[in-house]
DNA sequence: AGGTCTCTCTACCAATTGGTAAAAGGGTTT
DNA sequence: AAACCCTTTTACCAATTGGTAGAGAGACCT
């Protein structure tokens, strides 16, 4: 791997569990074992890495999700097929969910950015739930609304190590496994139809 | 009010919304028309600010939430009752609910404080969560998973003020009042007994 | 009046921040 | 060998970081 993508993905981790803020280009360096201004080189500046950063894990984001779509159980839907791609992020590349949350916190050119590249899926999404609405499938509601909810909800579950040990939860793979199935009939429960 | 109890306001201000590391002292002190070695001289270091401001933030939370509990519409229960204040400290006091999403980032000392003052209040929930189960009101499922399931969920919707934005709702006064009724019956139907 | 206590200020400080300029290394091509 | 390109380095830089030392101002007490 070429040192250009070794600094990209060392800063998604920093910027992703760190932040950015709390993240200098010197620390992102020093654990590449590489000097700031090769890190500079390959990318202009510090706002320019985020910018890089925040495109590639809109992307890989996006990549997840719609794998996860293409290849979702029937017999279980989509709303499943969804949590478990997060929760395998969750897993495997928490720096990605991580950079998500991120953004929020930076604000506006950012945040444009990775909605942008989200959209779709967001739209698909909430056609999605309106469709399953009408077919009597679901409970009926907003479902730009509802979509936020399932959304705050996931995230939580799937991030919040430390809300999960102030319940007294060490946030293993085992225990992953059960909070997954946990939130998957929280959520059956809050869809299902009335 | 004293600089004390001002410099605490707006650094709770600050630390919740900038994050801990993207705010300076000089900053800080700047926004209050004092220099920064005022701030230090009440609080001896940035660190110390910060955990000055967690304990207030920590007590603050735990009194608006058990307020609520005390004044809770028995017709509408306990989680109405959080939910509600959850909501109105988004409106008033968003910093504090910052501060807790700021707490899970920055770690273990921090957190641990948090932890330890709200702890009455989790116990109560699970406590109370299972006595709902017992008595069939709620559907069975581990009490303390369920209350990080309402926890994402209810943060979520109240803070995420990016995401509403992303599926198209700009959070004002009024789309406020309707997030809260939707949240509330999604969690009406994620807890109704099956 | 002097003394003391509380508070805020000015004056610094070493370390770190993001960033510029330019040199040096190494590989290909000419 | 010389010329060129890509990459990484060393050498700096001004600005900002959190923090120390100590002076000055005001209020209160004796």
């Amino acid at each position: 791997m070429g040192t250009r993508d070794r600094v990209l993905v060392a800063a998604t981790e920093a910027f992703g569990t760190r932040g950015y803020d709390a993240t200098s280009l010197d620390a992102l360096a020093r654990e590449l074992g590489v000097r700031k201004q090769t890190v500079l080189y390959h990318f202009g500046s510090k706002e320019l890495l985020l910018h890089a950063v925040v495109e590639q894990a809109a992307i890989e984001l996006g990549e997840a999700l719609e794998e996860a779509l293409r290849h979702a159980d029937p017999a279980l839907g989509n709303v499943d097929a969804c949590v478990r791609a997060v929760f395998r992020l969750a897993i495997r590349r928490p720096e990605l969910l991580g950079i998500v949350r991120e953004l929020g916190r930076l604000g506006d050119p950012w945040v444009g950015r990775m909605v942008e590249v989200l959209d779709p899926l967001v739209k698909r999404a909430t056609d999605f739930l309106e469709a399953e609405m009408d077919a009597g499938r679901m409970r009926r509601s907003d479902p730009k609304l509802l979509l936020v909810s399932v959304y705050s909800t996931v995230m939580g579950v799937a991030t919040e190590a430390e809300v999960l040990r102030a319940v007294g939860i060490e946030p293993t793979l085992r225990t992953t496994a059960r909070r997954r199935r946990e939130l998957l009939s929280f959520l059956h429960s809050a869809l299902a139809p009335t």
